[in-house]
Order: structure tokens, then sequence, then C-alpha cells
DNA sequence: GCCAACGTTGGC
DNA sequence: GCCAACGTTGGC
């Protein structure tokens, strides 16, 4: 299947494109939210592209890239009483929650804020510009993930 | 910190 | 199955 590319918010506070260049990899625990849900379960490849995008931010916007370096496999911190996210309603025998890994790839120079993906014509129909749009994990068309990469290469420059 | 938008829960 | 109440997201 042909490399699909996605959308990936985080809130810098709790992990950012830093903490990810830092670390190398993550797993991308914690979400809560059946679409989101569906997409790492369903449809997201090793190999697939993101922007890693940082959420409550000044400026909120695209920060960098990672890439999906393990499909779809049970959120296990989902069992965890201690974790933030633990939901009591799920069981080992039938997993409610998924997550993926992601591995760095590359931090932009400068942050392709938000302003300037609304304001990118060839952007028109992200998802994320849209109002009301709050999907963590969403995906991106081919032609949107090259501009916001070339923006990215360029900014704060 | 505010609040609009949205998803989920639960009473009926 | 409806929908009000509630919790969360995320821009500002």
């Amino acid at each position: 299947m042909a490399k699909r590319y996605w959308l990936m918010k985080s809130e810098p506070e709790t992990y950012s494109i830093d903490d990810l260049e830092r670390d190398g990899w993550t797993y991308w625990d914690g979400v809560r939210n059946y679409q989101a849900r569906n997409f790492m379960r369903d449809e997201m490849r090793v190999g697939d592209e993101v922007l890693y995008y940082h959420s409550n931010a000044s400026p909120p916007g695209v920060a960098g890239i990672a890439k999906v370096s393990k499909a779809g496999y049970p959120d296990f911190t989902a069992w965890d009483k201690r974790d933030s996210h633990f939901d009591p309603k799920t069981s080992k025998d039938d997993p409610t929650w998924m997550m993926v890994d992601l591995a760095f790839v590359e931090k932009f120079p400068g942050v392709v804020s938000l302003d300037t993906l609304k304001n990118t014509p060839e952007l028109e129909g992200m998802l994320v510009i849209r109002r009301g749009q709050r999907l963590s994990v969403q995906p991106v068309e081919a032609a949107h993930f090259r501009v916001v990469r070339k923006l990215g290469r360029k900014a704060g420059r």
C-alpha cells in the first residue's frame, strides 16, 4: 500500500518534538477518541510520515516530522490504574484503545504556525485548519504534507 | 483563564 | 433513541 500521511497533535508541555528527538522514538499512548483510535488501529502503517503538531502552544503549529515505526497495538496504559489515561472499562482480553510507535525524523528550524497553515492557499481543505476540528490523529493529503514540509524547512530563516 | 465546539454519558 | 449535562480539546 502506498505511503500515507498523518498529522498528530501533542501539547509540547507534555511531549514536544524536542522530547521525541532526544528519545529517538516513543509510543503514542493516551488517545481516548474512537475516530483517532480507528486510524491508528486500521490505517497507519510502518513508514507512514507524520506532521508533528504542537497544540496549546504559542504559536500552535507543525514543529517537525515523525514516522510510524510500529503499527497499531493495544495501549497498555489503559490498564494501569496509576496512569492518567487509565480506563476501567477496558480489559486485556478485549483492548479498546490502540497506539502506534513513532520515530523522530526531523525538527523544522521554525514552527509552521496554524496561522501560516490557514493563510497558505495550497493548504485549503486541510483538516487541522477547520474550525472546531479537535481530532488528535488525522489524515493528511500527500500534496499538503509536501507543502507543509517545504514551509517548515524554510521557517524561521 | 475563558469559552466555543465537540464527544460521551446516562436518565428517561 | 433522544437529549441535557458534563468533560475535554485547544485557540485565543
